[in-house]
This record gives structure tokens, sequence and C-alpha cells, in this order.
RNA sequence: GGCCCCUUAGUCUAGUGGUCAGGACGCAUGGUUCUCAGCCAUGAAUCAGGGGUUCAACUCCCCUAGGGGCUACCA
């Protein structure tokens, strides 16, 4: 026999205290919309960075576009955070030391950074109207040249430019961009770059309204704020060499890069309205998990080591790597979304079934149920779980009694992995709860619009009736026999009972059905059914 | 138009200069069963195309194509 030691390897020396601990990210949504899958991407890749790390989340937003920015925006993009329980550590809400965490709070820093990079001759002021802009960026074009800012301004003298300034002539400030050579940056999943300072032009820092523009503002807010990775969206890098420009002339300490895919639509373009389910309200109104999400969006662009991939969230904050991120963009994908939030919800405790399963009910007015039912006591299930713990999970409009909860208990463990997504859970279950069910006409034809089905209900329904004990044993008991002496298959009896107490062509376990909507119930409908169908 | 980025099945991905190119969703088939779901088993399906370099390329280089981004007083 050969015994191995195994040493556990003694992981990288990190000394305490070192740059790790000084690890601060930041998700910077502008509010102009609600929070979308990709947003949530990087917001999530930002939390799990800063939770691994034992580092600083910041959640700044950056409402910097006057016209677009609206509150409802900034409360969506708040609530959706919080549904997925992306919590920050600084922010709004929440507070922190550099704050305020809302740019239009904050001009008067953007206006002492322009005024410095005037001062120091790296910016100037411009008094180019649009329309100018316009005719040249129109007349580049004719010319086949890139559509560069022409400079003009740039050669104002000191006195013009305190004239137009006292006159109050609009103006916006412009950065001074070096002709010649060229700026090199690394980025942490696409590596390094360098970019021809000739490509670039003077782009604007503050704008006519005195608004900073979102290339002025991340990089004063970033440096400020000390952080220390960017990790944002791959539409940023071509950005990126105007930011790093900034950083050097402001004298700003350089963060690392990290840029990540894009999350695009199924026909390949950018994700939008018309892709129809983007917004992570959708998924919070359709009664999604949220860490389901969050584990499907962790995937799209990020995998461990290509095998494992149901994570919880405490797990992927344990595996999660920006080394591991990859460079093509992703299409999302609905159906995988829905299989990972089915397999987060296979892993929920009863007791937070009931309760997930009790508020989409409550939600869909099916609560208070049309009719009481009294499961017959022994039920072999024994499986009523602590109500202190269903109530910790959620407070609910309606309150269950301890017969209903025992009885939905009894429901959602019949109902077992059929039970997928939560959005589901009226169509699935809701005849349990009411007599306005949806009928599917195709059941009704396949099983019960045959002369012979009638009488055969009729006679189920007596034999029901006379059951004394109504437990699931007995039910399927009786099922069978009269099966047996009508000497017909079982299956001729148990299809067309489906459909005349669920009005569905599938159901979990028929005689579990029967048992949970009750006697009276039971056997209400399967008299309805045969008086329905009697006449064809 | 200019510049930048990306390219492994329908989709998300693993992967190495020599592999039967691995996993997952989805799809299909069979088994279990009262239906469905599940579970088990099986299967179809991939290195965008073309040139190099090399004994050998999915892997390195170049070109082309496709997709995406930036080129705004949007972010």
């Amino acid at each position: 026999m050969i015994i191995r030691l195994y040493l556990k390897p003694v992981g990288k020396c990190r000394t305490m205290a070192d740059s790790e601990n000084h690890i601060r990210v930041r998700f910077a949504p502008s509010p102009t919309g609600h929070l979308h899958v990709g947003g949530a991407r990087t917001a999530l890749y930002n939390y799990l960075y800063a939770r691994k790390t034992g580092g600083k989340f910041i959640l700044r937003i950056e409402d910097t576009d006057a016209k677009r920015s609206t509150v409802e925006s900034y409360k969506g993009i708040i609530e959706s955070m919080e549904w997925l329980g992306l919590n920050w550590d600084e922010g709004p809400l929440r507070g922190g030391d550099f704050g305020p965490y809302t740019q239009s709070g904050r001009s008067v820093l953007y206006h002492n950074e322009a005024q410095k990079l005037i001062d120091g001759e790296k910016a100037y002021y411009c008094f180019c109207t649009p329309e100018r802009l316009e005719t040249m960026r129109f007349e580049m074009e004719e010319k086949k040249l890139p559509p560069k800012y022409d400079g003009r301004c740039e050669g104002l003298s000191e006195v013009e430019v305190a004239e137009r300034l006292s006159k109050g002539v609009p103006h916006v400030v412009r950065f001074k961009m070096p002709h010649e050579g060229s700026v090199f940056f690394r980025d942490i999943v696409r590596g390094e770059f360098s970019f021809e300072n000739g490509k670039l032009d003077d782009f604007v820092l503050i704008k006519s309204d005195g608004r900073p523009t979102y290339n002025f503002a991340v990089v004063v807010d970033d440096a400020h704020m000390k952080i220390s990775h960017i990790i944002r969206g791959d539409d940023h890098l071509s950005n990126t060499p105007r930011q790093v420009h900034l950083y050097r002339t402001l004298g700003y300490n350089m963060p690392k890069f990290a840029h990540l895919p894009m999350i695009l639509g199924s026909d390949h373009s950018r994700l939008s309205k018309r892709h129809g389910a983007t917004s992570i309200a959708y998924y919070r109104n359709r009664h999604y998990l949220a860490d389901g999400l969050l584990n499907y969006l962790a995937l799209l662009g990020w995998s461990f080591d290509g095998k494992k991939e149901l994570f919880t969230r405490k797990a992927l904050i344990e595996k999660f790597s920006l080394k591991k991120i990859s460079k093509n963009p992703a299409i999302f994908d609905n159906s995988k979304m829905e299989w990972i939030n089915s397999e987060h919800l296979k892993e929920v405790s009863l007791a937070g079934k009931i309760s997930l399963v009790q508020d989409v009910l409550d939600e869909e007015d099916l609560l208070p149920p049309e009719f009481d039912v009294d499961i017959t006591k022994p039920v072999d299930l024994k499986i009523v779980p602590d109500r202190e713990e269903i109530k910790e999970t959620k407070s609910h409009n309606y309150k269950m009694s301890d017969k209903e909860i025992e009885r939905l208990a009894t429901i959602i463990i019949v109902l077992g992995n059929r039970l997928k997504l939560l959005k589901d859970v009226p169509a699935i279950i809701g005849y349990f709860y009411t007599d306005d069910y949806k009928v599917d006409e195709e059941a009704v034809r396949m099983h019960l619009l045959r002369s012979e089905i009638p009488s055969r209900m009729n006679k189920l329904a007596d034999e029901y009736q006379k059951l004394r004990y109504f437990d699931r044993k007995s039910v399927e008991k009786v099922l069978r026999d009269l099966a047996f002496d009508l000497e017909i298959a079982a299956g001729e009896l148990i299809h067309p009972c489906r459909v005349a107490l669920t009005g569905k062509i599938v159901s979990p376990d028929i005689f579990w059905v029967v048992v949970l909507l009750g006697k009276d119930k039971s056997v209400e409908r399967l008299r309805k059914a045969a008086k329905l169908y009697s006449v064809t």
C-alpha cells in the first residue's frame, strides 16, 4: 500500500496590508434606462471581485446627461441592484468617504480639475457653435478625412477668451490632445494596447451646460474615489486612450483596466428593448431567482474550468477571477438561463419554496383559495415545515392557516422538479386554488369526448364519494379496482380523470391531485365533466 | 469612411504545436411511468475561409470575410 502525504500547497505569499487591501472597484451606470442584463453582469463582476479580494464595491450614478437622466431610472437601477443582492459598500443610500456618489453633485470638482488643465494650458475654451461643428464634420467627411475638431479656438488669445467669456458666449472646454506620439495601456483581459495620439481629437471636457462629459467625469471620479480596477464593458475600450491621457496630465495614479466582452441579442446586435427581456426588473417581476440570474450572467464571459456551471453566490465569489474572463461577445440565451434558474430552485428549502410559491399565488389573486380543502389527516408525508421558517422569508399579504400551509407544502412536494420556474405556478397548480382555471380544449377532445367516458366519470365519482379515508393509497385502489371491474386499463380512467380535475393533459401524480383537491372538489369536478360532455 | 476589438456545434464555454477537440443548455432516440417533469442511457452537431511557418496547426504569422465598438456638447 502506498501512502501519500499530501501537503497543502502554500498559498501565494501575500504580505498583509499590501495592495490587495486597497482594491476598490465600481459600477457606474447612467440613469437613462432600466438596469439591463449587460449592466448587471458588469456590476456582478465588480461585486465578485471586490468580495473575493476583500476590497470595496462602489456604486456611482453617472447622470451628466441632463436630457436623458431620469429619477425613475435612478430608482429602478437601485431597486434592481438591491434585488440582485449586489450590495455596494459606498454609494447612494449608503454614503461613504468619497461622496457624493452622484455626478450631478460633484460639479465643483470637475470645474476645479478643468481649471487646472486650462491654467496649465492642457485645455482651452471653445466657442464654436454646434452648427459650425456639424458643417466642419460634414466637410471633413467629404474630403474623406477622419472627422476631428480642427482646433480653431485653441489659437484664441487670452484677451479674446476673456472678452467672450464676459459676454457670456456659450462655450465648452476642450482637452488639448498632443498630435505626436502614442499612448500605451494594459488591459487585464485584452493585453497591451498602443494608440496613436494623432487619431484622437480635442474632445470636450465640460459641456456648454456646465456639466462634464463622460470621458472627463469618469476619470476625475475614478481617481478621486481611488478606484483601483476599472471593470467595465468593452464599449469603453476605444475611450480608454483618451482617458489615459487625462490620468497622465492630471497626475492621477493609473488604475488597472479590465474590459468585458459585450452581451448581445440573439441577432448578434447590441442588446436593446427590441430583444424583449433585457431588464432585470422583467426577471424580477416574473419571479426568477436573483441567484439563478446572477449565476447565468456570471457564465456570460467567464468560466471556472469549463465544466462546473452551477454556482451559489458564495461559490461565485470564491471562484471568480478576472484572468478567466473571455474576450468574445456572448449572446444571451434564455433557455439556458431558465435551466440554471430551475436548478437553483431545486436547491431552495421546502419552507423557502412555500414562501416563494405563496408569493406568486398571492400576486395572481389565487389567495385566499376559492374553496377549502381538508386533506385527510394522516397524509403519508410528514413534512410540515416550521412555520417560523416560512414567516421569516417573507411577509405576505395573505396569511395562510397551518392547514393551508400543510396543503401547499404537500402540493410542492408532489410537484417535485416539475416546478421549474415560479412564473409557471399559476398555470401548473392554479386548479388547486380556483375553479376558474384554464381548460385545454385539446385535452378534452383527447380524453373526455367519448360516449363511454361520462358514465365512467360518474362511477368514479360515486366510488370516491363513498370513500371514508381519502388518502392517496385508498384513492388509487378505488380507481384501479373500478378499472378492473370495468375491464379497462387503469389509464382509461386516469387520463379522463386528470382532464376533468385539472383541465390539463399533464399534472403531477393523479392520485395526489385527487387527494389534494379533496373529496368534495374531486367528486364535484368529476360529475361536472360527466355532465358537460355527456351529450355529444 | 477611419481606427480598435472579437471569431471553437444553434447558444455559453474548456483546450494544447501531435487530444477520439472536453463540458453545459438546447435538440433527437430509447428505458423507467398514469401524463408530464425528472432520472438513466445513447445520438446528431464545432475549430469562419484562404494562404503561409512547421515533420506536424484548432493552436503561431498574414490576408479575407463576418460581427461588435469608438469616431457626440450619449454614456
